[in-house]
DNA sequence: TAGATTGTTAATCGATTAACAATC
DNA sequence: TAGATTGTTAATCGATTAACAATC
């Protein structure tokens, strides 16, 4: 396996549009693809995309491009994502049901298993077939279920809190999708996705395309 | 007003965060923030907040910091947050309800007036109040309506099917939530949010927590 | 063969970080 | 006053892009 250091974060960041391209083309019946290719499809620079797809290590033939079925066997690798992760998601309002019930994380080895919430209204029920779990047996269940992940969903006000219940059962990765900045022991991964960031890059184009 | 070109992509996608982290201090009566507090706060380095802030064009007392009230005016008026933005959101699912539900965006400026479904069983109910109307009635509801942006929740399957149906209804800016790479005119506005990003960004940092 | 595409090395570009005088 | 913080100019760092020989 190569290196993973050869990988910056933008590189990362691009590897599941690429993905998803080179899974289309699969689709439909491509052995090979070029860096040409797949640059036009997602309005890239070809050069950018031979340089982030070299960190796979797949080497692709003059002419004709990268083996389809190797790359993304490839990718899928150096994510990590032909491995299982089993996750479990802290609040079950409405955009956990949207991560649940999203069949692409399925496909790349995201597992959730289990929601929770501290509303008991919703405790019992199922989301996409998982159950609903109360937020008070969250420490023996994480540790029954194994999952090593918890997703944030919960509202701002609780977003600490949750974290460091999930930390206390186990958990040593968090996908934070709350506008809380988290605090956590050194060894916990958090990820955050931030929505506000995206609005405010919407927004400054808005702004460019109106003038001024 | 400053000049805009002054401010990178990564600055401007901070600035909601420095935001967060203001209004926050507003709330506790603050009327001076310094770059320090505010780089301790978010983990980052001072004079990365500082020359961010710069943008604003807000000048900071040494030793003070910078005036609270005016930061936040200024970040606000930046990024057009201060002015009502009309928006539609395609596909009346669960992420568009979670979206719908973030009382963020309205206080930002981001209004979603309605939203849209080719599910008939959908359309007619409300969602937080706003109505969700039939795909087939959007030519005519977003002109009345008077959108001009669009937020795709809708099956990648449809996507670019959607993404033409309101570019001819008027809308001039898309935030784009599936996975598809949408083909627009020029002039149109797409801004694409990615979860696999950062689920691949997440999956790194795994990788690299358990060695290797 | 001819020519499009690869992989690599070097050049450029832009963002982050450092240094430091000014100042409240 | 003393010292923390600002704003600016310069240095560094890292990512993107260019150039080009190798090759299928």
């Amino acid at each position: 396996m190569r290196p993973s250091k050869l990988a910056s974060l933008p590189t990362i960041k691009r590897l599941p549009s690429y993905l998803h391209v080179i899974e289309n083309a699969e689709r439909e019946g491509a052995e090979f693809i070029s860096g040409t290719v797949i640059a036009d499809e997602l309005e890239l620079e070809p050069i950018q995309v031979r340089k982030d797809l070299a960190i796979t290590g797949i080497v692709g033939k003059p002419r004709i491009g990268f083996p389809v079925q190797e790359l993304i066997d490839a990718i899928y690798s150096f994510l990590h994502w032909d491995q299982d992760h089993k996750a479990v998601i802290i609040g079950a309002g409405s955009l956990a049901t949207a991560l649940m019930g999203y069949p692409e994380f399925t496909r790349r080895g995201l597992s959730i298993v289990a929601a929770f919430d501290a509303d008991e209204k919703k405790v019992g029920r199922e989301i996409y077939q998982k159950p609903v779990y109360a937020m008070e047996s969250l420490g023996d269940r994480i540790e029954a279920l194994g999952a090593r992940i918890a997703i944030l969903t919960v509202p701002s006000a609780v977003a600490q809190a949750a974290a460091e219940q999930v930390i206390a059962a186990g958990v040593t990765s968090i996908w934070n999708f709350t506008n809380v900045k988290l605090k956590v022991p050194s060894g916990i991964i958090v990820q955050k996705e931030d929505l506000s960031s995206g609005y405010a890059v919407l927004s400054v184009k808005i702004r460019k395309l109106h003038g001024e």
